[in-house]
DNA sequence: ATTGAAATATGTTCGTA
DNA sequence: TACGAACATATTTCAAT
């Protein structure tokens, strides 16, 4: 993987790949190289390269939660003592399986996390008896998301 | 797909190959079986009816910005005046590339937006030249992401 | 729902340009 | 880089249980 600040260069045609692919990962090589013009082999070739500078982080299915019942996400902007260890407060919230995004912030908070649950009762059941409850939460502040209208990757 | 309320029920080998599916989108359905002692077939045709139920909702190859030199994230906060029709300032987030993703919540703001940018500076062009221009927007408050912790989906 | 086997398609490597 | 050919695997379908 290239240092942080060093941009990896990647032309037309890996573009073309990658955008097949960060659409749905288990497109065929060979199609993919059927609709570029290009050989499966040298697509391969490509992939490995781009493997190999770190730019493609892996593959996933996604999941639709809201078949499973999960209909209410939330953002929960949390107020930590000065005291409190960050990590410790971080390592508390890794346990708790309805915490999906975990992220230090500038501002007023010192940890902005999004929760996805069943319902309202769920959620204030994480809000009361799970985060409430780690050392060092002093206070928390939820935004409950009504409708996700924008979900995408970075554009290439 | 299932109505939202009616939740799907999958028993513990759909589970498994989901896991699997979830972690590495691209693993062979062969190799999963091989793991959990199943034919293919038969990994294959529960697939098609996670798929038929909507539970899968495709599947992505994960692109890490950091190495196309994408290294600042944050949450927008947006308040929209209120005579501003939501779903046209929508639209006009769409059109954004650096808009990752967009919630209508609840709480002080209209709207909470995920931003991906190269730097502060490319931050705060997207801020001042491309969201505060947007028709209705009266205000933002910005919440930069340090770190990201935690980053996953539901656990199934 | 599951299996094995057959048919088809894809992934991967390699020698060459 | 790219190609094609050869080989190894995987996907998909199907009849049978």
């Amino acid at each position: 993987m290239k240092s942080p600040n060093e941009s990896v260069k990647i032309d037309g045609i890996d573009k073309e790949i990658l955008r097949f692919l960060m659409e749905d990962a288990r497109k065929p090589i060979l199609e993919i190289a059927r609709k570029i013009g290009i050989s499966g082999a040298a697509i391969h070739q490509r992939l490995r390269k781009l493997e190999a500078s770190g730019l493609i982080a892996g593959s996933k299915f996604i999941i639709n939660p809201k078949v499973l019942g999960y209909t209410t996400m939330a953002y929960i902007g949390i107020y930590l003592d000065k005291a409190m260890s960050n990590p410790k407060a971080v390592k508390e919230l890794e346990k708790i399986p309805e915490v999906l995004e975990c992220h230090y912030t500038t501002g007023n908070w010192s940890i902005l996390i999004k929760v996805l649950c069943k319902d309202n009762e769920h959620l204030m059941h994480v809000l009361n008896k799970e985060i409430q409850i780690i050392e060092g939460v002093s206070r928390t502040e939820t935004f409950i998301s009504l409708n996700q209208q924008i979900d995408r990757q970075i554009s290439i």
